[in-house]
DNA sequence: TCTGGGGTCCTAGGACCC
DNA sequence: TCTGGGGTCCTAGGACCC
């Protein structure tokens, strides 16, 4: 048995934890930069705020409703999400932090001491409850795709309170009876469209189809989710967290900027962040990805779309390194060569790629192995940044100008990683 | 005026190896 | 008259996830 522990609009309950006067309020959480809905309360849902709508759309929805606005805190909903893990983390040895807000649990060898999987959930909803201000839904089930089911009932259906074991056959064949093929873990719109053409849209009727179809049609992925819902377990828990393969920090700017004095500050800071994430996993990288591009959605005043400009170019590496200092040079040298006069930009972006362990440093004939005095110079400004807060050592081509920086109108305080934002109780 | 960010996996086709 | 077999690596494109 297998069990899936989802938190309810994880952003929104984050705010909530700490701000009662959002309690049964309609609250949405913005993407980055203020653009569109990324996260809504079941009140905002149901007012037909839909999922990843640009914000100006909500103009006359704010006007005649008491709307809650929140730009994304990734800070805060990161270390609840910290917290909350630790807690299941008592509950049971085997944990799969499936996303930020969702984690798998193996119940394999339970079964004396949770002898109802239902009373587990049950107290492990009512402990994170407790604990953290979080309601969480859980779903249990034999495989994971079949959890993921469940869960999207104990969701949804008011007399599971949040709850559902989906054990013997008849149980799993009257909820895939009912469940829509789109709603699949690994159906996306594309398949989902296909399906529907095709006549199969439940998911009961796609688990019937012939494996070579599925397979043709969906590829292996498909025919690993058809087995799953057969109840036959083809996604293993994978409880050790593999080290990324690709790191990328892309934000948008705040305003379209056009001269690459500014973007080369930008380009400087997202690199600065990516080799961060790059150092803490124990990785080097062999190759480096710029790309600058205009704001897509931009018309001119004629009503036509802008001209558009999307440049790119990856490097390889002589060395391969974690270093954004070593990095720096070769990203903006990218940058420099793609640059375009004459166009507002609205985002520089870095990829890097080919990843490899830091400790499996190839030696090259031609060239000198990596710099020991920059890996020292690393450690101690990362330890310092983390006391002293980002950024507070940073390379000078990074600068000290935010105009370029993305718009977070409506951010919530860091409640629990920041002394200053500290939730005072009167 | 204003439209997010960061990832993974699979396949086909081409170039190459012995 | 007869012209093999078994691989790897890389890239682009397309699908998916939260």
């Amino acid at each position: 048995m297998i069990g899936l522990v989802d938190v309810n609009n994880f952003y929104v309950s984050c705010e909530r934890s700490f701000n009662l006067s959002l309690d049964k309020q309609p609250v949405v959480i913005l993407s980055n930069n203020d653009g569109c809905v990324i996260a809504r309360s079941n009140e905002a849902k149901a007012l037909g705020i839909k999922m990843g709508i640009p914000f100006f759309q909500l103009d006359e929805i704010r006007k005649q409703h008491n709307l809650f606005i929140f730009s994304s805190n990734y800070t805060l909903y990161g270390d609840m999400s910290a917290r909350i893990m630790a807690t299941i983390g008592r509950f049971v040895e085997e944990v799969e932090m499936n996303s930020i807000d969702e984690a798998f649990v193996n119940l394999a060898g339970y079964e004396s001491i949770y002898r109802d999987p239902t009373a587990f959930a049950r107290q492990l909803q009512q402990t994170i409850g407790q604990w953290h201000r979080i309601p969480v839904s859980v779903g249990l089930a034999p495989t994971k795709t079949l959890c993921k089911v469940a869960n999207h009932y104990a969701k949804r259906v008011d007399e599971y309170k949040g709850v559902l074991l989906l054990e013997t056959a008849a149980q799993i064949d009257e909820a895939l009876h009912e469940f829509s093929v789109a709603d699949l873990w690994g159906i996306g719109s594309r398949y989902a469209s296909l399906l529907r053409r095709n006549g199969f849209d439940t998911a009961a009727k796609f688990r019937n189809l012939p494996d070579d179809w599925i397979s043709k049609n969906l590829t292996v992925n498909g025919l690993r989710l058809a087995y799953e819902l057969r109840g036959v377990p083809c996604k293993p828990l994978e409880v050790d967290i593999p080290d990324k393969k690709a790191i990328c920090s892309a934000p948008s700017f705040g305003r379209l900027i056009p001269d690459l004095e500014t973007i080369n500050q930008a380009l400087t800071t997202h690199l600065a962040r990516a080799t961060q994430k790059l150092r803490q996993q124990q990785s080097t990288a062999g190759t480096v990805t710029v790309f600058l591009h205009t704001n897509r959605y931009r018309r001119s005043l004629n009503g036509e779309l802008a001209k558009q400009y999307y440049g790119s170019r990856t490097v390889q590496l002589p060395n391969p390194t974690s270093s954004n200092a070593e990095l720096a040079v070769y990203a903006l040298a990218a940058l420099k060569s793609i640059y375009q006069f004459g166009y507002g930009f609205q985002k520089v972006g870095i990829i890097l790629s080919d990843l490899r362990p830091d400790s499996h440093q190839q030696e090259s004939l031609f060239c000198e192995g990596p710099d020991e005095r920059l890996i020292k110079l690393h450690r101690v400004v990362d330890k310092l940044n983390h006391r002293y807060g980002r950024d507070k050592v940073r390379l000078a081509a990074q600068g000290y100008d935010t105009t370029w920086h993305h718009l977070r109108q409506w951010v919530s305080p860091c409640y629990t990683t920041n002394w200053a934002d500290i939730l005072v109780v009167q």
